[in-house]
DNA sequence: CGCGTGGCTAAGCGCTTGCTTAGTGGTAAG
DNA sequence: CTTACCACTAAGCAAGCGCTTAGCCACGCG
C-alpha cells in the first residue's frame, strides 16, 4: 500500500467531483484528476474506462440520490402538505450541502455521450414526476391552490437546483437555514392553505 | 465583399454565443466558432484578441442588459408590489428568450480571468442589490412579509435565472406565460397582500 | 526460492488546441 | 499605374490533450 487513504478508486472519483464541479467536464484534463488523486496520469486508466465514463458515473450516482431523496419525502406521509415540506426540505439541503456533486449532476449534461445521456434523462424525467404528483395532489385535496400544476411544480425543483449554483460553503447560512426558509416559499408558491 | 450578411465581427459574437451556449467555453473551440461563422480560423484574431475576450465580451453585454433590465423595472413604478412584478416579468421572460446568451452569463463565470471575473461580479451585486432593496421596501411599507428577505430576493432571482437552464424553444410555454406565471409565484414567495 | 498477479508508473503516440506569421486579393486614393 | 490599406486566409508552431504501451515492484502462493 502506496499512498494513502481508502480505496484508488474512488479517490479517482473524489478527484474528479472537484475538478469539474470547479472548472467543467473540458476544462478538467485526465492529469487534473489524476494529481488531485496523488496519482501518475495514466492511473485514471486502471479504474476507468475514460473521462467520459467518470462523468457518467458521478452522474449516475447523484441522480440517484437525487431521486431516492425525492422518493423518501413523498413517502413520508400521506398530506401533500407535509409531502411538498419534506421533499423541498432534502432537496434543497442537498443541493447546498453536495452543490460540488450537484453541479455536475445539473450543469454537464451535455458532456455526456447520447446514450449515457439517455439514461440520465430517464432520472430527471421521473424526479419532475415526483414532484408534479405532490402538487397535483395537493391540487385535487384542495390544499393547494396555483393555475398552472405542471410549471410550479418545475418551479419548485428549479429554485432548488439553483441553490446549487450560488451556494457558498463560507456563506452566512447553513444547509438547513436554506431548507428552512425554502419549505416556507415552497408552501407560498403552491398556495398552500395556512 | 466576400461572405455574406452584417458585420463580421458580430458574425463571430454570434457564432461564439451558440458555440458557448451549446457545448460551454471549455468544449468549444476557436474552429467552432470561425466555422459558424463562415471563417477560417485565423479569422477570429482579425477581430477579437482571444476566446476569453469573446467570452468577457458576450458576459459583458449579457450582464449590463440583465442590470439595465432589473433596473427599468424598479424605475417603472414607487409600488413594491409593481416593481416586483415588473422586475420578475422582465427578468424571467429575458431568462426565456434570450436563455442562450444567459447560459453564458450565468454558467460560464469560471472561465473569465481573474481581472473579467472582478468586473463581471460588481454586475452580479448591483443585481442582487436592485432586488434586495425591492424586498426590503415591500417588507417595510408592510405589503411584504417574509422571515428573511435577503434570502427571498436571492431566491427570486435564482428562480429566474434557472429559466435559461430548463427553457426549451420547442416546449409548450412561451416566454410570456412563464414571465405571467413567474409574477404570480413571486408575489406569493413575498407574502404580498392580496 | 520461482512464479504469477495486480496496482501503479514512465514514456510517449497521434491528434487537437489557441494563436501567429506571412502573405493574398480587392478597393480606393494620388 | 502606383501605392497604401484593409479584411481575410493558408500554413503552421509549440503546447497540451485523451489515452496506450510496456514494464516495474510489492505481494501471496507453491
Amino acid at each position: 500500500m502506496p499512498g494513502a487513504q481508502p480505496n484508488a478508486r474512488t479517490r479517482l472519483v473524489d478527484a474528479a467531483i472537484e475538478s469539474f464541479a470547479a472548472k467543467g467536464f473540458h476544462g478538467t484534463t485526465t492529469r487534473d484528476i489524476a494529481s488531485a488523486a496523488g496519482m501518475s496520469p495514466a492511473a485514471v486508466y486502471v479504474h476507468h474506462k475514460s473521462k467520459e465514463d467518470l462523468l457518467y458515473l458521478i452522474s449516475k450516482e447523484g441522480h440517484e440520490r437525487t431521486l431516492r431523496l425525492v422518493e423518501e419525502g413523498v413517502a413520508s406521509s400521506a398530506d401533500p402538505v407535509e409531502q411538498l415540506r419534506a421533499v423541498m426540505r432534502a432537496f434543497a439541503a442537498h443541493h447546498a450541502r453536495g452543490h460540488t456533486g450537484a453541479r455536475i449532476v445539473n450543469y454537464e449534461l451535455a458532456a455526456l455521450n447520447e446514450e449515457h445521456l439517455a439514461e440520465i434523462r430517464e432520472y430527471r424525467r421521473a424526479i419532475e414526476q415526483r414532484m408534479r404528483d405532490v402538487v397535483t395532489a395537493g391540487v385535487a385535496a384542495d390544499v393547494f391552490a396555483t393555475s398552472n400544476p405542471r410549471m410550479t411544480a418545475l418551479a419548485l425543483l428549479s429554485l432548488g437546483i439553483d441553490v446549487a449554483r450560488w451556494y457558498r460553503d463560507e456563506g452566512d447560512w447553513a444547509p438547513e437555514d436554506i431548507a428552512d426558509h425554502y419549505c416556507e416559499l415552497a408552501l407560498r408558491m403552491v398556495g398552500a392553505a395556512q
